[in-house]
DNA sequence: GTCTATAGTGCGATAGAC
DNA sequence: GTCTATCGCACTATAGAC
């Protein structure tokens, strides 16, 4: 799979995205046609994650926002009832996004070999279709509550042990040679987060998503290669 | 070299980082009496570094600055003109000292695998040391001016070279197999700045920064190892 | 459903007493 | 050298016209 049969595939419009969010946070949404409604909470988001990904979320005032995404300050405040709350939703249909992807992608029953190279793929063009989403969640988890930071943590372990999983049943059937699988999850982690959050190194190489996915499948591959 | 070496090797207390400050900055720092000085300067960047850390320089308020540190709002401003100044000040000071502590370590005459393993371990030890800044560089660049902004990547840049150099080194030698090494150390970078961004995670599994070391040497030699 | 106008709050920054 | 008191401003959030 390459990254552009991948986009085709999913399709994640801004638009899906938040007429899900408008569906389910009905009680927040002053606004009741769908049609306006769903329009204007694409805008706000799209808007709220530029603004937020250049200065932060704190510093970006709902000033900004209003002014940048052409609703007034009133208009705003009926798409949710505090700026935490705008954070909230951001968050929330983000996380559920993550993870509703990540499992459609994943084969239960392929070898591990197999299964490892379309996690590693899986999590590249995933965040590269979503790339403002997630830079947003990493370097807006702390501006969120104790509870919603949890899930956050939850959240990031639980990808690790995606492959852990894949690790430890590739060791099993010897396809790998893995000392501590928990370690190698991890350090695997952090060379995909580094696609999404250090995006303008890459675009200035000039190195494309799939570059990345093939030199990082080779990379992870040579470093577990049974002797 | 182990961390405890490196501890007692570098011993950079924060005094001597302020004592320096003190002197780069007289022009906008009020205060005259070194003693003074410095020993409030320890406590600012301190609580600052902290604050900060935890919910992000902009959210960070100098009356929670002041609260937290004990000092009035008017003394904090006789060590800084503007909250944008004590910015600077942190990221250029953390900037230098990174700077020096790093070339320090390396010897170029070492062999490349050699030199590969010094500068993991110098990368990891160091920003165990000074995790607090390192963390705070990482976070709060977007809200640094355009110059600024320049430098950092600059930064960045320079330090992904050093290890580009080892590669492309240890590759004429034979002694690695690498096929992309602007890539090859672009990962590496990833799995080094890990340590510091991700250190609740480490530390919940009880991972130290010399086991940490261990992992990832082993890791980065296995992918990299000649056939 | 969207706007403008404004209330109320907390911010960065400073002046002047000690 | 440090403090308290205060200014002016920009912010979040809301009320009421259209």
């Amino acid at each position: 799979m390459t990254f552009e049969e991948f986009k085709h595939m999913t399709i994640i419009s801004m638009e899906e995205i938040c007429r899900e969010i408008f569906m389910e946070n009905q009680a927040s949404i002053k606004i009741k046609k769908e049609a306006v409604a769903v329009k204007n909470l694409a805008n706000i988001f799209n808007t709220a994650l530029m603004l937020s990904n250049e200065k932060g979320f704190q510093s970006m005032s709902l000033r900004d926002l209003s002014r940048t995404s052409g609703l007034s300050m009133g208009a705003l405040y009926s798409y949710f009832t505090s700026k935490d709350e705008l954070l909230s939703m951001l968050q929330n249909q983000g996380r559920r996004l993550t993870r509703r992807m990540l499992t459609k992608q994943i084969d239960v029953n392929a070898e591990p070999d197999e299964m490892l190279r379309t996690a590693i793929r899986a999590h590249l063009y995933l965040t590269e279709v979503m790339q403002k989403w997630f830079y947003f969640f990493y370097m807006e988890t702390k501006n969120l509550d104790k509870s919603q930071q949890k899930k956050s943590i939850e959240s990031e372990l639980e990808t690790e042990q995606v492959f852990i999983d894949i690790l430890d049943a590739g060791c099993r059937k010897q396809q790998f040679d893995v000392e501590n699988s928990v370690l190698t999850a991890s350090v695997i982690k952090s060379m995909l987060q580094d696609w999404y959050l250090k995006r303008w190194k890459y675009a200035r190489r000039q190195i494309s998503v799939d570059d990345y996915a093939e030199f990082l499948i080779g990379f992870v591959e040579s470093a577990l290669k049974v002797d």
